[in-house]
DNA sequence: CTTGACGATGTAATCGTTTGCAAGGAGACT
DNA sequence: AGTCTCCTTGCAAACGATTACATCGTCAAG
């Protein structure tokens, strides 16, 4: 029976009203008369009304949705993320789109083509290598960044990365380690840089040795850090402690090593970051520090949220707690 | 300098020519002759034009992107399915909207929501739970199922899920284990009763004997998995080995009986299903059966965009291959 | 020279809402 | 009774693109 879908011309010539009143009806009820109120809303369940909101949109200026750029979508560490933000956003009438980095050419370039292309009324930046510029374009939605940061001002929600570190070092030093080595992710992230400060400020503060042979490069990766843990197998003086900067490398080098014969914890004690999901089913389960995922999902939302609905293109940054989380991957040192 | 965005029409007045004359330029290049084309492009670099999408759609009667409706959103399984999905859609010019079943009351509510919302141009249900009565909407977008699916002739794309399930008996039987036992997902979901099936046809085939307490229940979670593994230790004739409907299940099935001291896979045997990353650096690495995420991704996205382009609500459907990925968590059956 | 076809461009309607402005009506107050 | 407020509602102009249709040359064929 129903050839078109019902459009809002149709709710008001069988309202017998006005588009207006049937558009005020439904987005401020207070303002119109109950009795009529009530005729539009009967006329809105008879036709099976539903608002156009690319329509809505286009007279609002707005579009209705939220972009969530990743540097890579297969990365199962921002699904958690997701969910927390969508948690936010699905309330507040917004959707959310995802998008990375890595698609295409050039990642500033693709961060400035979502700003421009007004598909999104915010963004939640989750890559700290793109380049302030890619910022600069006119009229462009409110940012704002999640895990990552960059120099320059731009609101963030996130870890003290640092201090994480650190906890993992003193625990380590705790049980009795003095030598304790490092698998840090891809040089020049921000993540990494803070992560390997707060392990070297960790040494500093117990008086342990900093060794470079001990620090092993990595890319936040399981096989980077696999590779590392050969790499730790091949030293012949090999720290007895390692504190890993993203679980992934975590379970790679503890995987790499445990195929070798090497024993966790008796062996060789490793302390990760980021806690997820898997870990705690690990043999032996994962000693590391823990970032709630859900929460800086949620709390990025909300404070883009904010930004959004005041028009700003700056707003508060957000510093949640880490939490450390022993297991059973350390122990004290062998011999 | 630049108070506003620039539209069509400031285009069209520095490039002297009229605003339909720039949308043919930039949607049918072909149409215009060759000297206002170049005038044209002129006037869009020198006004920093960008098609306001939202009036494109609106005219043209889209909406510029497509759903993925997934149970839950946390789940990292979807995001490599994500990804592939993305790598289709961007090219095609369509955005990537996420949602989840979950939030909210009523899931098959929240599917005739998105239908009937005009938010997108078509949607790829991961949830093969809902009722065939929520599809049932005047007008709606096209739908293709991904890794679930549902009876009613709903395209889908999916992997041979029995298949698979009878090559991690046979392939355990092969090794000469006689009592092998499964851990189920959640009862009803259609990817836990094929994987089910195929667990018997596999134990049928091969003359095993199929007894009831080796069945566990799970929900797919490594929770579960775990909750699971301590059924069996508590059970007084145990399996020798266990086919774990998800390699989630199986990771948690593992660890909690490596964490009583039970030996993978001396004393026990285990195989998963799907290949996630993590399985791989497990020890012992877990066999399993792969389902090939990105394939699913793309070839669900493909599909769905044949389906728009054509505008039908029905299409192909498509079974993909698994793989069985043998790796160390399986051997002989201890004594 | 006339006619027809074709290629390139412009005119203007249209997509479905929202919202500033104005107007009508009902009380309230002087 | 007159005037001043509110409270409701309608009118009609946006929002920024696309596209059916009309128009205007130009050129080739008859």
């Amino acid at each position: 029976m129903d050839k078109r879908v019902a459009t809002i011309q149709d709710v008001a010539r069988v309202a017998g009203v006005s588009t207006a009143t049937v558009s005020r009806t439904l987005s401020k009820p207070s303002v119109v008369a109950e009795s009529t109120r009530e005729a539009v809303l009967n006329a809105v369940a008879e036709t099976g009304y539903r608002i156009n909101s690319t329509a809505s949109n286009l007279r609002r200026q707005r579009s209705g949705s939220v972009i969530a750029l990743v540097p890579n979508l297969a990365n199962p560490f921002f699904s958690q993320i997701m969910a927390g933000m969508s948690a936010v956003l699905t309330p507040a009438g917004l959707g959310l789109l995802v998008a990375d980095t890595q698609t295409g050419t050039d990642p500033d370039e693709r961060l400035s083509h979502f700003l421009r292309s007004g598909q999104a009324d915010g963004l939640v930046l989750f890559d700290g290598s793109l380049s302030l510029a890619a910022l600069d374009v006119p009229r462009r939605p409110p940012v704002i960044m999640a895990c990552e940061w960059m120099a320059g001002g731009l609101p963030s929600v996130r870890v003290d990365n640092a201090l994480g570190a650190q906890m993992a070092v003193s625990h380590l030093a705790a049980k009795g380690h003095r030598a304790i080595g490092h698998v840090t992710g891809p040089r020049g992230n921000v993540l990494t840089e803070t992560r390997l400060s707060g392990y070297l400020r960790g040494l500093a503060e117990h008086g342990l040795e900093r060794r470079d042979s001990w620090i092993f490069d990595g890319d936040f990766s399981m096989d980077s850090g696999a590779a590392a843990g050969k790499r730790w197998m091949a030293l012949e003086s090999r720290p007895t402690a390692l504190f890993c900067s993203s679980d992934e490398m975590a379970v790679g080098f503890m995987g790499a090593v445990q195929h070798a014969g090497i024993r966790v914890p008796e062996d060789l004690s490793i302390v990760g970051f980021d806690n997820i999901d898997v870990v705690g089913h690990l043999t032996p389960a994962l000693t590391t520090i823990r970032q709630p995922r859900t929460t800086i999902g949620t709390r990025a939302a909300e404070l883009l949220l904010d930004m959004i609905e005041v028009g700003s293109l700056t707003g508060p940054s957000e510093v949640i707690d880490v939490e450390f989380i022993p297991r059973k991957s350390v122990g004290p040192p062998p011999g």
